[in-house]
DNA sequence: AACTATGTATATTAACTTAGTATGATAATT
DNA sequence: AATTATCATACTAAGTTAATATACATAGTT
């Protein structure tokens, strides 16, 4: 019931691009010193954020990471069911073939309404909404500079 | 993201005994054979819910597992919580010492909003109301009798 | 009192998943 | 052509979850 580190890191990354949305494309190695990640973990990361076509990238000298969408438009929904990849909270609800238990069945609507209402509310939570409102805004910059 | 074998299984333990409420203490073997849950992985699920009150147990011939509480006042939150432990969907929602990149604060009201309104509904589910408003409840029956 | 059917507790192993690293390639700019 | 960057895949390590094994305690039955 924790997200992984790729989802942490993920939001993050889109955050330092959010921010960073007028200064061109962002270098691995700027985003990895400022996020502390390591380069190899980053850029399997990026590739995933890349295929989804929330990121784009440009190769070669003064190369580097953009947004490929308005950050208004970036949902913490998408961000988790990326990097989770079974969404639901359990496995029946998605894949019933596999409940060979009808006790179970009792409870599978249950964990599907559960399910629905967590990722109806992070469907609802874009990136700019979370640099937007928020008055921490001065000291967050100051940590993920340069 | 997924739910433990150990809050499944524990669910559908609780759901056996509501439904077997009037039947006296079912032993470990009963519930094992019905769920096709192992001897001893199950007195370990059976062990924590006894722990928290939920369950409680008679020993010797004869002896078993009862429900210590009315199943209207079991509700999936409990149960949610008490195998998975961290209930937070990250780390720095209860231990903010851990959370070293003020960046990631930009999100952490969003993470515990999320997390918050998973419980609410999850403790808004008792196992009598799974029982209840169901009318798969003969084809259940039949499942996990003996 | 001995026997047996049950639950209790802890330690260990096995399987699986996540996290992170290493190696090598490809592309674009200068 | 050299340099600086991203791209892709394979591999390793660490951690967690799932399950098993061993030993013990209790209560009823004979």
């Amino acid at each position: 019931m924790k997200l992984s580190t790729k989802t942490r890191y993920g939001t993050r990354i889109l955050i330092e691009l959010a921010l960073k949305i007028n200064q061109g494309a962002v270098s691995v190695s700027k985003i990895s010193s400022n996020q502390k990640i390591s380069v190899k973990y980053l850029e399997q990361i990026l590739r995933t954020l890349r295929q989804a076509g929330i990121v784009k990238s440009v190769r070669g000298p003064k190369g580097g990471h953009l947004l490929a969408k308005d950050p208004g438009k970036i949902y913490l929904g998408q961000i988790v069911r990326l990097f989770e990849g079974q969404t639901d909270l359990v496995n029946c609800v998605s894949s019933p073939e596999n409940c060979a238990m009808a006790a179970e069945c009792l409870v599978r609507d249950a964990w599907q309404d559960a399910t629905s209402i967590l990722y109806k509310k992070l469907d609802n939570i874009s990136i700019a909404s979370l640099i937007k409102n928020s008055d921490k805004n001065d000291q967050r910059a100051a940590c993920i500079s340069g």
